[in-house]
RNA sequence: GGGCGCAUAGCUCAGUUGGUUAGAGCGCGUCCCUGAUAAGGACGAGGUCCCAGGUUCGAGUCCUGGUGCGCCCA
């Protein structure tokens, strides 16, 4: 006996059922040591920030990360999977700063940096259980206690080993970058953070003139004018900048005979009236090239190879005077112009940006309050030539609300712009899904990657493993604890900042610190595959068999994060791709395909819409979207509930209809004898096809495709096999054919749970545990995925089946067209077609439309013309190449063909047509031939199948179809009376005359239908009375 | 500003190497059926395949240029 099955199923309520019992049994684990001595699957987790609840993206990436796993460990790999933690960076730090009420990196250097890294320590298991709680709710199969944090001091070890083996290769150099600065929290940040926060503001904006050192050129009154909205810059100034193509003149102001220098274009807006100047000379940037000036201070008059002037294409004529002043500690194509023409940079401001003793005249200003001094003290200068304010967007601090500036930051680099090549070749041996986002995207962006920024200056963090001497003359990498120790004779068991800055040694007389900053958090992903491991001081041999990873799977955003810190990394290290196969998913949109937002709250809950549908039902309608292919999905609740209802609902209803026949037979898995039913066949056919194309699919990581044919097995199993197969589990007297349904069903529901258990993970364990007997394993989860070794395959059956549902579908048609019920038995149908493979199987074919359709004979015959005309195309497919142009006159003269014409070709004989003077012959395969119903008769067609039905009623027939409208009646009156199935019951009734001739006419099959064992006419009953095709009844049944 | 992608029915999406009536499911309307099914079936309405050029005998599909949206970068 199976255990009772209701057909009212909660889903969410039975998946925490299949989740205790996993808990409780450890079935997890038991998958695990079952493939404990078989080949590995590598599969990479990376690692979430732990600063929030998972959304929806995390469920989808989960998802993904749970079904590749399990169909790997079903076909026989061992597929560990630990999950990991992003513990470090800006998240975390924000959290804890918020948690301590420390607005900016000098509260937090006041508070200690000790005490905020251990607040943030503390703050990162703070979200921890609600992951855990929500990953496992989803069905993901993931190590949670086991899992890997880039805080635990193994990781943060490997760390150090790869930074130092980059270290070692030269690969790690220092420089400066220009970032957005704020001043109040004294704090570069990220482009990404400046970019959140742009506000409208007024600046000035002022021209000043340099004076040309040359007086050769135009006089020796003759200056270069530059534009600026930052003043503040001006003291750093150490070049100009002109773009090599474009037109400058030299210009004499008439008022005074100065000249200025400055582009043909902009010149209009200095000099809006054509008399007040005179053109001296035009030339190109170029010629410009390497001129010096005068600089406007004097603080660093004697800088090397500085105030001259430089060329760059960046320059433009969209405003300014189309000459560019350049301070290269404060702008990036500044820094980048410079540092080409051998200058370095200045920047006379602290931490606070304020102005240094550098700049006396303005020491201890803030920059931007320091702009009124500077113009007033330029326009004493008289370098002042135009002044006024411009309204502009310019980025703020998110945190202080304070103007960000843009400033030189000391950072460390990883050298990658010699490895573009490399990567690319690399990256070709990576599978992607979908294939473009690696070739073109990825590629593309490997085919210009810049070098790497690895440094922050933050606190929580691994820590750039690097000591310098006092004099900054030497520095020392440090690989491993154990060398630390060995320098500093120190003993250290946590690598944070407040522990290792206190690390100091002395060697060769000079003392050693570490150098401050921390490292990047996308450098611990990147090197998440060695640091999870503990490489190389943990089981360095087992490591080759753990890298590169089989499998990774993340979101696109990931492109330029994860998925390149993986390859630079893995390229540098070994010369190898760090993964061979990633699945890339696109973003989850709200409905309204905006982005979802907390504060619109434009998306449901996840766990509410979990708990109302169940998990297998996210999972199914988020992996059956293109959302697994790297597009966006507007996340729709009610997609979710079609799919419950598509292919949840009906899986189980199957399930449900199974045991409950099962049961009421005592039926039990026996031996297996193979089946001769055609249905049982073709159904087992199909179900060796769906697992053919999820095995394919999922061999390509492409989860959509795998999902796709389950929809059409569902649909075949449910709404034709089952259909069909109705009688034989419950009414048939042959008991062996009865046995082989039982058996087929029974061997698809089992099969069908294993080729679902990746996907739908709790509805599969559910009817597994219930159909397993004593000696199968004791989960899906724990079972080989299924073989499609062709035994059942029977690709004729498959096509005679299409027909005969093509057939019914056309006869039902036909049954609406002419308002025939099916209840009401007809003569019989015709079916006439060429394709006569039908053959094979005629008689068991004949039955399933006899019995779908009602009616008492089915004729098949070639000969369509009878039943329909025939008109034709030609088949442009075959021809188009043959005839091109000519294609035109062959059609016309295809179409004129006569329904005797086409037989004559269909019979096998060549088509003549004329082509402009030539013969041009044709067979039937050029030919594309549509039926069409002859007028008058009850004929309808589709491809090459065309059927006509007999609609000719006669008393019998009528009788029959009245006596079936009873039976109908009364199993209406059987189940509103709550009887089961298998009752038995008498029946008490009374009627019209004609009612009475039918029924006593078709007295044993209705008795036999409705399983009645007295079946007795009265003339007074009292009880339900019923219209029967116009005719009138009562009836009384009773539970016997 | 650059790279990549997407745009097909009211909605969610299929649509092979270009081939002549552009499909499915849902939703909607009408009708039917029902002793496995919170189901099922039939029929119907609903399309400028984003726009404009081009290549071709033939373009949803290929090319060029736009428009809108998204991701990444600057």
């Amino acid at each position: 006996m199976f255990d009772p099955v209701s057909n009212k199923i909660d889903f969410p309520h039975n998946e925490e059922e299949m989740l205790a019992f996993w808990e409780a049994q450890g079935i997890f684990q038991k998958s695990l040591d079952q493939r404990a001595d078989d080949e590995e699957f590598v599969f990479y987790d990376g690692p979430p920030f732990a600063t929030g609840l998972p959304h929806y993206g995390h469920l989808l990436a989960g998802t993904i990360k749970d079904i590749v796993p399990r169909y790997q460990t079903m076909r026989g790999k061992y597929v560990e999977r630990r999950f990991g933690w992003d513990c470090h960076g800006l998240p975390i730090e924000a959290l804890a700063q918020d948690a301590l009420g420390l607005a900016g990196t000098t509260a937090i250097v006041e508070a200690g940096v000790d005490v905020f890294n251990e607040k943030c320590r503390s703050m990162v298991q703070t979200y921890v259980n609600e992951w855990r709680k929500t990953v496992t709710r989803m069905g993901r199969w993931v190590d949670f206690d086991n899992d890997y944090k880039t805080m635990d001091p193994d990781f943060m070890e490997s760390i150090w080993w790869v930074f130092q083996q980059l270290w070692d290769k030269g690969r790690i150099y220092k420089a400066h970058r220009i970032m957005p600065y704020s001043w109040k929290l004294t704090t570069p940040l990220s482009n990404f953070e400046a970019n959140r926060n742009y506000k409208d503001v007024q600046d000035p904006a002022i021209t000043c003139r340099f004076k040309l050192s040359d007086e050769s050129l135009f006089g020796a009154n003759a200056y270069f004018l530059a534009w600026t909205t930052t003043p503040w810059t001006l003291p750093a100034n150490l070049a100009l900048c002109v773009g090599p193509e474009i037109d400058y003149v030299a210009v004499k102001d008439l008022s005074d005979d100065v000249v200025y220098v400055m582009a043909e274009a902009r010149l209009a807006s200095y000099f809006p009236k054509a008399d007040a100047y005179e053109v001296l000379k035009t030339v190109k940037g170029s010629d410009l090239k390497g001129q010096g000036y005068e600089p406007l201070f004097a603080y660093f008059a004697d800088h090397e190879n500085s105030f001259q002037v430089l060329n760059d294409d960046f320059v433009s004529t969209g405003d300014g005077t189309g000459i560019v002043h350049m301070a290269p500690a404060y702008g990036e194509d500044d820094y980048r112009i410079c540092r080409d023409a051998g200058i370095e940079l200045v920047d006379p401001l602290d931490a606070e940006a304020c102005f240094t003793s550098l700049v006396p005249e303005f020491a201890g200003q803030l920059c931007k309050d320091a702009d009124k001094g500077i113009i007033r003290t330029l326009k004493d200068a008289g370098k002042l030539v135009h002044q006024s304010t411009i309204q502009h967007s310019y980025p703020f601090c998110e945190r202080t609300d304070t103007p960000l500036i843009y400033r030189a930051i000391e950072a460390w680099y990883v050298k990658v712009d010699d490895l573009r090549e490399n990567m690319q070749g690399l990256n070709d041996q990576v599978h992607w899904m979908p294939e473009y986002v690696g070739a073109k995207r990825f590629g593309n962006w490997l085919g210009d990657a810049n070098d790497w920024n690895i440094s922050r200056n933050r606190f929580w963090g691994s820590c750039i493993p690097v000591w310098v001497s006092e004099d900054g003359e030497d520095s020392i990498c440090m690989g491993s604890i154990e060398e630390l120790e060995k320098y500093s004779g120190v003993k250290v068991d946590d690598l944070h900042k407040h522990i290792l800055d206190k690390v100091v040694f002395e060697k060769d007389g000079k003392t050693y610190r570490r150098t401050p900053e921390v490292l990047d958090c996308w450098f611990e992903s990147g090197a998440m595959p060695y640091a999870q491991q503990h490489y190389p001081f943990n089981d360095p041999e087992g490591f080759q068999n753990r890298f590169p990873a089989d499998f990774i799977a993340e979101g696109l955003d990931q492109t330029r994060g994860w998925f390149y810190t993986l390859m630079v990394l893995g390229t540098i290290l070994f010369d190898k791709p760090a993964y061979k196969n990633v699945v890339v998913n696109g973003l989850v949109l709200a409905e309204d395909g905006q982005k979802m937002s907390k504060r619109l709250k434009n998306y449901p809950d996840p766990n509410e819409v979990i708990n109302k549908y169940g998990a297998d039902a996210v999972r199914l309608y988020m992996i059956y979207s293109p959302v697994v292919r790297a597009e966006n999905l507007a996340f729709a609740e009610d997609g979710v509930k079609q799919i419950m209802r598509d292919l949840l609902i009906p899986m189980w209803n199957a399930y449900s209809f199974f045991v409950t026949y099962a049961n009421t037979d005592g039926w039990e898995p026996g031996e297996i004898s193979e089946s001769e039913n055609l249905l049982d066949r073709w159904i087992l056919s199909s179900m060796e096809k769906l697992t053919e194309e999820v095995t394919e699919a999922m061999d390509d990581y492409d989860l959509q495709s795998a999902v796709r044919p389950f929809v059409h097995f569902i649909e075949d199993l449910t709404n034709w096999y089952i259909r069909r197969s109705r009688r034989r589990f419950w009414k048939s007297e042959d008991d062996d054919d009865k046995h082989q349904a039982y058996q087929t069903l029974y061997a698809v529901l089992v099969t069908l749970c294993k080729v679902g258990a990746p996907f739908v993970p709790f509805i599969t364990e559910s009817i597994y545990r219930n159909l397993r007997t004593e000696d199968m394993p004791e989960s899906v989860h724990l079972c080989d995925f299924p073989h499609f070794a062709g035994k059942h395959r029977d690709a004729d059956l498959d096509k005679q089946m299409a027909v005969v549902q093509t057939v019914v579908q056309l006869g039902r048609s036909l049954r609406s067209e002419y308002d025939l019920k099916v209840r009401m038995p007809l003569k019989g149908i015709h079916v006439a077609t060429r394709d006569m493979s039908l053959k094979q199987n005629i008689d068991d074919l004949k039955h399933l439309v006899m019995e779908e359709l009602n009616v008492k004979e089915v004729w098949f015959g070639e000969d369509e013309t009878a039943l329909a005309t025939y008109s034709a195309k030609p088949n442009f497919k075959t021809l188009g190449p043959k005839l091109g142009r000519q294609i035109k006159l062959c059609a016309a003269a295809v179409g004129k063909l006569t329904t005797d014409e086409i037989t004559n070709v269909l019979g096998g004989e060549k088509l003549v047509i004329d082509l402009e003077g030539t013969p041009f012959e044709m067979t039937a395969d050029d030919l594309l031939i549509s039926r069409n119903p002859r007028e008058g008769l009850a004929v309808a067609s589709e491809g090459q199948i065309v059927v006509a039905l007999e609609t000719q009623l006669t008393p019998e027939l009528e009788q029959e179809g009245l006596a079936r409208e009873f039976v109908s009646k009364l199993q209406n009156l059987r189940k509103t009376e709550g009887l089961e199935v298998s009752d038995r019951i008498e029946v008490r009734f009374r009627g019209s005359e004609v009612v009475q001739a039918a029924v006593s006419e078709h007295r044993n099959f209705i008795m036999t239908e409705i399983l009645a064992l007295a079946f007795d006419f009265e003339e007074a009953t009292e009880g339900e009375e019923f219209e029967l095709n116009g005719e009138v009844a009562q009836v009384i049944i009773r539970k016997v």
